[in-house]
RNA sequence: GGAGAGAUAUCGAAGUGGUCAUAACGAGGCGGUCUUGAAAACCGUUUGCCCACCCGGGCACGUGGGUUCGAAUCCCACUCUCUCCGCCA
């Protein structure tokens, strides 16, 4: 969300940027919106000077009682009386046209980096680098699920009868794996100074809204019937949520934090073939990275948070490369994000297995994060997300570019501690 | 799930319809006086948000409504915390 003072201030600014982000239908609450601002600024100040002197005489009332001057204070009552119409209909104006404000304020997208390259939709994302040999070798590589099946490690049929399509069970040395990926990346970002942390994995609604557009929430939350609580689509949720409402200290930047949740996504819209077994799925795992920093150092962590993952999954012997997010595939929260790609060597591309993002300050002005300098003053703080690794979307990585042709899946070293000290999957 | 108690500033806490609401009182923080320095003592200062160029004004006592000329105070709903009971990993 944007600062309205700012949008009063540069409209052609946030036009230009809706225009970059190919969402023209939006064009016209630029206008709207500064119309519905002076309005409510005018109530306000009209219905502000009425309180102001209805405050006024009713001390002056209340002097008179005292006095027992019951017919003064009568007529002043009627003096009140006077203005009060006037005063419920300014009322219930500001807070309309101050609600109208805020709900188009919340679908203007955030002002977009500078670097961020303009397309207008996925497919024109941009890749940045790449880490490691793309290797394809030279004998063939199963789908996923059929080698999870080889070690007796996926049963989706039975998921199916029990939940629903995108689901899974996952089944011993593969099960195994995957909580060894997850306890490996905790401690991996615990190393690198990070605040191991487990979130609440339901939130209210005022932390949902908070967090993300209305187009993400509509497409990936699920809500508990009778409730007002969400399950979280990522821990990234409830770890900004837990700033809600906050001051900061500035000498107390920047949080680092790493969370561990189960994510629940509700992935409407359409699965290609590609998507069978564990890529898209309503649950998954998550260990995440995120951090509330000050403005100017928001690029920084940017840069330091993605290359985590990188160095994660290079330690896992996992080819990856960056893909920048274009201006039209990025969310409107959103200042810059890259995802992060694993290589499939079945495929003979790279794959989604995380997102780094900087919200700028649209998360902290939502849900009220500010930051008190030493001299007193206040802004709102910076947050950033990243996905430190997620199975089990990042076990199709892992056994595609670790399977050998003797059909076994090699164990990198880093993670034999986490297998019981295995070499190998099934040994 | 049931019963009870509670929510006021950085913390503790008073106020139960107006002239004690920026909010008593105590503590803490900050600045100062005194001191070789410190402590003590004393003096001063210390919430957030909105509108306004300024002067200034408004709002907020958990949250949202209501009653009233006027609400921290009365009424309704909700949230959270604590205690006890029940249930449960």
């Amino acid at each position: 969300m944007l600062d309205i003072k700012f949008l009063r201030e540069n409209p052609e600014i946030v036009k230009q940027n809706i225009k970059n982000k190919f969402q023209d239908e939006k064009l016209p609450l630029v206008d709207k919106v500064i119309e519905l601002d002076a309005s409510a600024r005018k109530a306000q100040q009209e219905a502000d000077n009425l309180r102001a002197s209805r405050k006024k005489i009713s001390k002056e009332i209340g002097a008179l009682m005292a006095q027992g001057k019951k017919e003064e204070a009568e007529a002043k009552k009627e003096e009140v009386n006077k203005n009060a119409a006037r005063l419920e209909e300014l009322s219930i104006q500001e807070k309309e046209f101050q609600e109208k404000v805020k709900e188009i304020m919340m679908v203007i997208p955030n002002i977009i980096d500078p670097s961020v390259p303009i397309g207008k939709d996925d497919s024109e994302n941009v890749e940045i680098e790449k880490f490691g040999e793309p290797v394809v070798p030279n004998f063939e590589i199963p789908y996923h699920t059929a080698i999870m099946e080889k070690f007796n490690g996926i049963d989706i049929d039975a998921a199916g009868k029990v939940a629903g399509n995108g689901f899974y069970y996952l089944i011993g040395d593969i099960a195994r794996l995957h909580s060894a990926i997850i306890s490996y990346a905790r401690d991996f970002m615990i190393d690198k100074g990070f605040t191991y942390c487990i979130p609440p994995f339901m939130i209210r609604s005022n932390v949902v809204t908070g967090v993300m557009s209305f187009a993400e929430m509509d497409s990936m939350m699920y809500k508990i019937e009778g409730e007002d609580l969400y399950l979280i689509g990522t821990s990234e949720h409830s770890m900004i949520g837990k700033f809600i409402d906050t001051i900061v200290e500035e000498k107390e930047l920047p949080k680092t934090l790493t969370s561990y949740s189960p994510c629940f996504r509700k992935e409407k819209g359409a699965h290609g073939i590609e998507e069978r077994g564990v890529y898209r799925i309503h649950q998954f795992e998550k260990q995440e990275m995120i951090v509330v920093c000050k403005p100017e150092e928001s690029p920084f962590w940017f840069e330091n948070l993605w290359k985590n993952t990188v160095a994660l999954f290079r330690s896992l012997d996992i080819p990856v490369r960056t893909l920048e997010c274009c201006s039209g595939d990025l969310a409107d929260l959103k200042v810059k994000s890259i995802d992060v790609e694993a290589w499939s060597p079945r495929q003979k591309k790279y794959f989604e297995v995380g997102s780094c993002s900087n919200l700028g300050d649209a998360q902290a002005r939502r849900l009220q994060i500010r930051v008190r300098k030493e001299d007193g003053s206040k802004y709102f703080a910076h947050t950033l997300n990243n996905t430190v690794v997620a199975p089990p979307r990042m076990l199709i990585a892992f056994l595609e570019n670790n399977l050998m042709e003797d059909g076994n899946v090699r164990i990198p070293e880093v993670l034999r501690p986490y297998m019981g000290g295995k070499e190998f999957l099934g040994q």
